[in-house]
Formats: C-alpha cells, structure tokens, sequence
DNA sequence: CAATATACGGAGCGATGTTCCGGTTGGGCA
DNA sequence: TGCCCAACCGGAACATCGCTCCGTATATTG
C-alpha cells in the first residue's frame, strides 16, 4: 500500500538538459521562499525567484505537496531513519520516543506553515500528508510499540493519532513573536498523560 | 485592559430600521453558511444568503471577525459563565477543569474550521483571537488557580498556554470523515500530564 | 543541419477579498 | 403631510492567487 517516492531528484531519469536546471531552480527558490513566506507562498513568487514561467513549476511539480515533499525530503526520510538508531542507542525506549518526539518538533517547528498546511483540507496538500504519514507514521509505531511493551505508555493511542496530536499543537508557534507557547513543552505534556 | 465588546446586537443603538434588518439577515446567513462552509467561507455566499450587497456586510462587520465573534458571542459568553458554576457545584476543582474543557472542545469541534481560524495568522482573524483570549483565559485562568491550589496539577502553565494547546488538538477534527482522531481523548492526555 | 519531440512562458480564466461611489431610502422636522 | 439630507445600500471594479492552455522556442538525434 505504502507508495514509492523516490526518483524526483532532478539527476533522475535523462530529460532534457533544461528541465533538470530548471527543476533544481524551482528547488532552490521554494526552499529559500518556503523560509521566508511559508510553504503556502505564492507560486508566482516561486516561478518568479527560479527565474521560470507558471507553466514550468506546474509541469514539474503538478501539486504544491510535490513541491513540498520535495524540498523537505531529505529531511524527512533522514527523521524517518533516526527512530531505529534512537531505539538502538537508549535503553529506555520511552525516553527514545520522547526525544524523537522532539525532532519532529523541532522540524515542524522550523518551517513556516507547515504544520498548518498538514492538517489541511486542502485538496493540493493531500499528498503531503499521506507522504508524511507514509515515512513517519512507521517510525514513530516502532517506537511506540517498544514503548508500550517495555514500559508503562497506554497502549490504547496508536502512532497516527500521536502524530496528528503533536503535529497540531505544533502550530501557531512559527507565526509571530512569543508567545509563552512552547510546542516541546505541550508535546511533552501529552506524552506523560500517556502513560 | 479588556476592551468592551457589548453592543453589535442589532437592537443596540438606534440605527435605521433597514440597518438593523440587514445586520440580523447577515448574522442569520452567517450562522446557516458556517454550519455548512465553515466560518471561512467566501464573503459573497453570506451577502447572497442575506439577500444583500457586498459593501453592507462590510459595513456592518469590516472584519471577518467581527462577523464570527458575533454569530458565537452568546456561545462564548455562555462557556465562559459556566466556569464558576462549575467550580462551585464540584468538590473537585480538577474535575471541574477537565469537565470545562470538555465543553471548550465540544464547542470548537462543532463549529467548522473555527479552530484553525483561531491560530490563524491571518490579520483579519486577530480580532477574533482577542475576543476568544478576552473571555475564555480568565474562565480557564480560575478554574485552573483552584485546581493548582487544591490539587496536583502543576503550576507552571498558565491558561493562556494551556487553551492554545487545547484549540490546537481541536484542529482537523470537523474536516473530512472518520479517522480514529478524537480531541476529547488528547485534551485528556494533555491534562493528566500536567499532574 | 534539419526535424521532431520536449519543454517553456505567460496570457487568460475563475474564484475570492476588499474598496469605493453613485443611487436609494428612512425618518425627523416644518 | 411632504420635504430633505444624512445614513445606508448595492454591486461594479480592482487586486491577488491558483491553475490551465497553447503558441513558441530549443535540446537532441540522426
């Protein structure tokens, strides 16, 4: 069920030479706009930047998500591969849980609307949110499961409502100046009333 | 500090009688529409619903918010009276806190996008962040006072924190169709990790 | 150096928020 | 009652944004 996302890297299969410039362009300029404007920019602020047409950045990426799982790929696939050496590496899997936890925090964290646009019902960002569910949503059972079998974590909360409950309390916090509002903190929270 | 917000009901001062009429058909419309739109559906589907022109509707309500805080005003209040009611009908301050929750989540998840719209930094929705902040922190504020006080709950969150955290959970919920998420069960966590 | 498949660019359409101003009307007042 | 003007109304108009479509340009291949 799980599908296959890899192969969008611009080096993939031989286009022309053009279209691989310009899909690392549009790479580059939705990383550095997704920094300052969000991922919910607009797309002519994108093609723009990259120096290309609004029919490019839609031949390329068909869906805003394709552009965002794109740009935020490596580090979701490198988030996605620290939960089996954070079990390996701590003895206390709930203790491993709450520190990967916290990356995936401080991910979303990071960058701008991106929680928001997570739970979105957005139609164009379906895709982002399965593809976030597809590579993290395993990793983060992994660790709850050792959890809930070598510790005293409930076992009635399954990794999907986990992660939607830390994606949400997740936003609000990239927007504006600060507020007392600390995401770890209320991550935190949620994971001791886990117990 | 806390600005006055009496005094948009239609029967308030005296304007001119189609005045009045247009403003109640607006908060009519509005009430029908975000039932089934959500409260951030196109400005135009509500003048329509009202039977009248763009510019009324700004005229009567310059912000979105203003709009929203009015169709809920009687909702909010009603939330915010209940506090010391229940704080003085329950033995157990702790439970009372956990029971206006409950009622805070039932609200926001029946109200269509209501919840996001609350974090959002849209600057049209600021008002509405205020309004919500003004009324329902200081309920939340007492409730959780005598729960610190009589109870183990900790005392380094404040209201403010904690009713950010809760509005987050209640993210996502009216949207779409079943998944296994439920506000009620996380805004629980929540509270049992702050013992 | 053609010929062709491939890719590009941006005008254009529909939806939406918001403003602005000429026309309309309620209701106090003579 | 009838007049008159301040208050109010309506919706055209402008701006922004997502997305599509097609005539044009060019990389590649033989």
């Amino acid at each position: 069920m799980s599908k296959v996302y890899g192969g969008a890297t611009p080096s993939s299969t031989h286009k022309r030479a053009d279209a691989r410039r310009n899909e690392q362009a549009l790479l580059d300029a939705a990383a550095a706009v997704f920094v300052t404007r969000g991922v919910d920019a607009p797309v002519r602020d994108i093609a723009a930047r990259a120096g290309v047409g609004m029919g490019t950045i839609y031949r390329h990426f068909p869906t805003r998500a394709d552009l965002v799982v794109a740009v935020y790929r490596h580090q979701v696939e490198a988030l996605a591969g620290t939960a089996p050496r954070l079990l390996a590496s701590m003895e206390n899997p709930t203790a491993a849980l709450g520190q990967w936890m916290d990356q995936f925090v401080d991910f979303l964290v990071t960058k701008h609307g991106l929680a928001s646009a997570l739970r979105s019902d957005d139609s164009g960002f379906a895709a982002l949110h399965a593809y976030f569910l597809d590579r993290l949503v395993p990793a983060c059972a992994s660790l709850l499961k050792a959890a809930v079998q070598a510790d005293d974590i409930r076992r009635d909360i399954d990794a999907l409502t986990l992660m939607h409950a830390a994606g949400n309390l997740c936003i609000g916090v990239e927007t504006g100046a600060d507020t007392g509002y600390d995401a770890h903190r209320m991550v935190g929270l949620l994971i001791s009333g886990m117990r």
